[in-house]
DNA sequence: AAACGTCAGGTTACCGGTAACGTACCTTTA
DNA sequence: TAAAGGTACGTTACCGGTAACCTGACGTTT
């Protein structure tokens, strides 16, 4: 099948080029569908990249020229919890359409993971790279300044970005449930998170929760931020931990829909009435409040939206076309029953 | 900082050399950490590396020589739904620690999406690719076996694979559960799934499940495969469906945990008592049902696992060490309290 | 002391495309 | 009809590494 023993695969142009009876110059130019040959030339050419079952080699190309990458890295926390599964999903299929690849890594967390997955990403000169998360180490934010490479950061609003910021603003959502919870009249207030998770937007939610108390002249009754993952069994055995500590809550603001699921099967199982006996908010609008008995209050957010946005603003800045280097995507408090 | 105009980012191995006054060679055998340097040597030119900030450049690597790959391909159906997630962590974090990059594709459970895709990553003559599902469109078979790299096919256990497979076995997931809800006594049973999901081993779940019954001489009382992607919602609107349409209905299969828990709350809104007045089975063992009412009947499944051994086959496979062409990943039916 | 092996390090050629430029030929227009 | 301009190609050089091979200094063997 290989002609020359040190070749891999199949076909190089030359060998299309050949058989076709033209210069390799012209098959690229075919290939490439640049201008300057003839449809009979093109023809002749396309036959053969049939025949030999041709696949271009980008290496190759993204060798000899400088702008041909199509690669692109997209970093994110973790796939396995909730909702950057769908913010993937989207960038992936955007870049698909746009005819570039998608390079993941998966930085747990770490910042110092990032940088390592940076460093091995940046050796293959990819056309832009994607960030989730706010905390980068030092170097990682040296190393992307000195490639000169398009950067999205993503997921948080970030009004002073490296380059282009695309993402939600936690801030606001955390006020504006606050201000939602107290215009119902809730007074004892707690706050149930976990702080291994997802680059720490949680945190910035909470600011703003707080943010809205204070402007009510109102203080948090407890706070609880387990070292632990987002997730069911977290909201469940944080409820747990809070109303055994301080009694008189009335209302519980969780740090997305998984921990505030846990936390009202908590109060079904120790008949605690939703929302008379406490109210509860999550983040995030997943999947499963459809099913629940009572609808969750919680902050829907547009997911594939951010995706989308996120990898357009990048494929934008790449071909050099005007985008802005902010960009909200939007939220929305979905008022529920559970409040 | 760069010194020719068409130079893109950071400096060049040659420009490291000179700097370190070595040639490019002695540079990149320190670089490689092959032999043929002295310490001294190795000192002067990490120097060079440090001050001039170099990134090596894995397309010129990748060019010059042709087993220097390091990049992986991996489709997966989802990224949005439930176990694919974790999975592709698993791989992730596997791929880094071997040195690898992952590049992803989501196919949308369109076998045609998944043969662009690949056309798209084989350009980048990657070192191996991990395909889940097993649909795959003629064309991708042609293209994978002309392109003679290793392959793994994950998530179904694939007996004669074009390569690798490492995989659970639904069809035994199926029967046993088909065997256990049978051992309890129930006798009018009705299986539940969503046809838009995951390369449909659901199918081959319910072709064991089926099974068992057929050899206990029952018959499935009802059918319902919605056109839809498994989910909570689903499961809710499916139960509603087949209870509405049947009578008599003792127990349920669901093609998933998520589903199943939508059964569990439609099921708790109408009354209707698990396991007295119908039994519920799912699969999966996703982290909701630590929170339920009721520990739920499902099978475990080790998707870190399968994600771990999937990677370390093809990273075996491509360093040429002995490998077993088929690999199951346990799995394990959890008896829970809804059967 | 001559022959030989070893090892750090240098030289050369090449991977498979693409940019830049050159050239033959064909049309248009004064 | 010749000069000018356009178009379809071909030619050359090069991208940044690495494999393969070569060289020369030094220590060891006989």
């Amino acid at each position: 099948m290989a002609k020359k023993s040190s070749k891999r695969g199949g076909a190089t142009l030359s060998e299309v080029a050949q058989a076709a009876g033209v210069s390799k110059m012209t098959a690229s130019r075919v290939l490439r569908n640049a201008s300057g040959f003839t449809e009979e030339t093109k023809v002749k050419v396309m036959l053969q990249v049939e025949r030999l079952g041709y696949v271009p080699n980008r290496i190759a190309a993204a060798f000899g020229s400088f702008d041909t990458s199509t690669l692109i890295g997209v970093s994110v926390p973790s796939l396995t919890s909730g909702l950057y599964g769908p913010v993937l999903d989207s960038i992936d299929r955007t870049f698909l359409k746009y005819g570039y690849q998608t390079m993941i890594g998966a930085h747990e967390r770490s910042p110092e993971t990032e940088e390592e997955w940076l460093r091995a990403i940046l050796a293959w000169r990819p056309a832009g790279v994607i960030l989730s998360g706010r905390k980068h180490t030092p170097a990682t934010i040296e190393i992307l300044k000195a490639q000169a490479i398009p950067i999205v950061e993503m997921w948080n609003l970030n009004t002073s970005p490296l380059d282009i910021s695309v993402g939600f603003n936690h801030f606001d959502c955390g006020y504006e449930m606050g201000q939602f919870i107290l215009s119902k009249g809730y007074k004892k207030i707690a706050y149930i998170g976990a702080n291994r998770n997802e680059g720490s937007t949680n945190l910035i939610r909470l600011d703003g929760f707080q943010a809205a108390l204070n402007d009510s002249s109102l203080q948090m009754v407890s706070k609880e931020i387990l070292v632990d993952h987002a997730g069911f069994y977290p909201g469940y055995y944080g409820t747990e931990n809070v109303l055994n500590r301080t009694s008189d809550i009335d209302a519980i603001y969780y740090q997305d829909d998984t921990m505030a699921v846990g936390g009202m099967f908590y109060c079904q199982k120790h008949g605690i009435e939703i929302p008379t006996d406490i109210a509860i908010a999550g983040w995030g609008g997943m999947e499963i409040t459809s099913v629940l008995p009572r609808k969750l209050t919680t902050t829907t957010v547009a997911t594939e939206t951010l995706g989308k946005s996120a990898a357009e603003a990048l494929v934008a800045r790449i071909r050099n076309e005007p985008t802005k280097d902010v960009n909200v995507v939007e939220t929305r408090l979905i008022p529920g029953e559970t409040v």
